[in-house]
DNA sequence: TAAATTTGTCTATTGATATAGACAACTATA
DNA sequence: TATAGTTGTCTATATCAATAGACAAATTTA
């Protein structure tokens, strides 16, 4: 063997706090298997050990877990990882939420938040491929399966060619649904660009999460099979909860 | 207009300390453009106040971008924006370090940090097509652009088929160039699963990142054209630096 | 040159984070 | 039914994180 195993240690003095960090190590253990569900996590100081810090550094980091839906401890007993595995997103040339979701949860649907009528930024305009300034409807919508959000998107038409979009949205609760009635009855992804970073506040309340969460972040444009720009849209998944699976784009 | 707008505050006690979580506000303003590159940020006062934190705080989020290398501060005068763009890296169909940067960078290689050969656990056994067990050359690999380090990869051949490819790869600095050395002269993405989450110990020295880092996570599988399995990979690219392009896969 | 603006440094105080130890409460098991 | 193992609670202490205010040092502007 040449090199050298992965270190396991932790951060200190780095912005983060010990706890959050073990909570983050704890979650990921569980990710990757290593900590199995429905089974019980090693004992505190077992895990104290491990990780280098005091028990009762541990004790935070779980107490956070136990708050997220995670773990549940029970005294004299153990700690015990809940059931609750991370989604596969499949993004590919027909990405679709709810169909790509099957099979992987029993209930999916769009909530719209909210929607306006503003005028085209420069990346927007570019995107969708009208001036700067020409109004464009956005629509800000969740994504829930088996009642946890599990994406927060934020979408923009062009307002002249979709005016009443909002209002199919609402109504139907499909972006695809709804693009129907305005004749599309195809798109395709035309492209994607992704990146990660920590959940702001909005999206931390949105999404339920706990601060410092990492959201992937996924802005894309669906064409129309000739290649018309239709929606440009910008997507925050929490990592905790998703992975994306990039299929035949 | 229907609903609200971003809230744009931080929060508190949540394992995130304060001038963590407004460096990495500061990062996404000016990947985002709301800070113009090469000019001057806005007075630490003026900062203080839109994020509702005392200018000690914000002073601490600048130093930390300071060392990092982002910002400079002149006494006097102002705090600036570095110039470094986050460099888009392509994944599709036909993915490979080099090609997909031209243009945005003058410089790029692959460096061999470590090899060794072992037995194939389940998940990559699954992916090369092996038994588990099997035994599996493991190369432990870093990219870099213009002398900053982009990605942190390992990735997994049989040691059958590839016997040397560690000291190929040693030679070449080239994953391609390594694998014509085995007759493959061309390869195909067939899979990638994506991910994001803290950097870890390793990742952190490995990539030169500040603690509380983020990487996007790229789980791959390579065939060849007829789709016989011959790499398992697993990528960390710092998400600060990095963004990821899906082009036809 | 004087004034205004901006970053740099210092002291002080408060609350959150992390460590340490002791013991209680509860569970499983020998 | 003891006993060992586990989580829960308490006290205490040290360090880090955040706020507050004052003033120095450097630069730009009037």
């Amino acid at each position: 063997m040449i090199g050298r195993q992965g270190v396991d240690s932790i951060e200190r003095r780095s912005g983060v706090s010990l706890w959050r960090q073990i909570a983050d190590r704890i979650l990921h253990a569980i990710s990757t298997g290593d900590f199995a569900e429905n089974a019980a996590l090693p004992p505190e100081m077992a895990l104290a050990e491990r990780y280098g810090v005091n028990r009762h550094t541990v004790r935070s980091a779980i107490a956070a877990l136990v708050q997220e839906g995670v773990l549940r401890a029970e005294q004299g007993r153990g700690t015990f990882v809940l059931s609750r595995k991370r989604l596969s997103y499949p993004i590919g040339t027909r990405t679709r939420f709810s169909t790509g979701l099957q099979g992987q949860t029993s209930e999916r649907h769009i909530v719209l938040l909210a929607s306006s009528v503003e005028p085209a930024s420069q990346r927007i305009a570019e995107g969708l491929g009208l001036a700067k300034g020409a109004e464009v409807i956005r629509l800000e919508t969740r994504g829930e399966a088996d009642g946890r959000p599990i994406s927060r998107a934020t979408a923009w038409f062009d307002a002249r060619r979709f005016t009443g979009i909002d209002k199919a949205m609402a109504e139907t609760g499909s972006i695809t649904a709804s693009l129907s009635r305005f004749g599309i009855d195809d798109y395709l992804r035309q492209s994607t660009v992704l990146s990660a970073r920590h959940a702001d506040a909005a999206d931390l309340a949105d999404l339920d999460l706990q601060p410092g969460a990492i959201v992937l972040v996924t802005v894309a444009v669906n064409v129309t099979p000739d290649g018309q720009p239709i929606q440009f849209s910008e997507s925050r998944f929490p990592a905790e909860r998703i992975e994306l699976k990039l299929s035949a784009l």
